[in-house]
DNA sequence: ACATCATTTTAGTTATAACTAAACTAATGC
DNA sequence: GCATTAGTTTAGTTATAACTAAAATGATGT
């Protein structure tokens, strides 16, 4: 697949796989699901999932449906699937997302427009 | 292992893990390989695998010798060497190397010190 | 057409990553 | 100790990535 390890190397967008990893959920839930993050930015790594093949999109009325690709992982299955069978891994999750906000938080000031 | 993904995702380092993939190599005669970058930019790159486990490094003498631990790469292990084998790796290399060096290019001044 | 809801896209900000040049460290040989 | 060679680390630059807020798109219902 196209870029298939720039898009699993993110936690979010591993926290995303994973959310729609048994069944099918609208952006809207994924966002809902996430809680910390704005629907923008969910909307922004969805694409990148499905640019990269890793998700199948579909529209129903006007939500969108996103699935993940298990078959399109290939070898990344079984090493995602494994961590996620780990117990402690919410926790981890956690901590690396904790981590990678250390991105963009507080906001600046707005700017015109 | 620690940080595999983000080790893996970037093509530079991948390019590294081949040309020590089977014989083991010093810093130098990677650096040498890789010909368009800097020894300093290919030591960090090496203490980045070094420290997500996927290579080994010892010293001999003056010298350091890295050894790529393919044990250790689990599942990426058949998703590396296949796409290796393919017989465009190294054009498709290129490209996303270009891409990659859209990064850092030409500089600007230096700094006082 | 207009209002509303769901989502995407855009513009801008901040943190991070890949890089360069130079300083530093470490082993070897004189 | 000093010079040399090999490699690492540091400081600074540029591009990229993750994010926010707001604008834009698109479908539905009136």
């Amino acid at each position: 697949m196209r870029a298939t390890l720039r898009a699993l190397a993110t936690p979010r967008r591993r926290e995303i796989l994973r959310l729609i990893w048994r069944d099918e959920r609208t952006a809207g839930d994924i966002h809902r699901a996430l809680g910390d993050v704005t629907f923008g930015a969910v909307s922004q790594h969805l694409k990148v999932l499905a640019d990269s093949g890793l998700v199948r999109r579909r529209r129903d009325g006007r939500h969108r449906i996103y699935e993940a690709r298990q078959d399109s992982l290939g070898p990344f299955r079984a090493w995602l699937e494994s961590s996620w069978d780990d117990a402690l891994y919410r926790l981890k999750l956690r901590a690396e997302l904790e981590d990678a906000r250390r991105g963009p938080r507080p906001r600046s000031r707005r700017r015109r427009r």
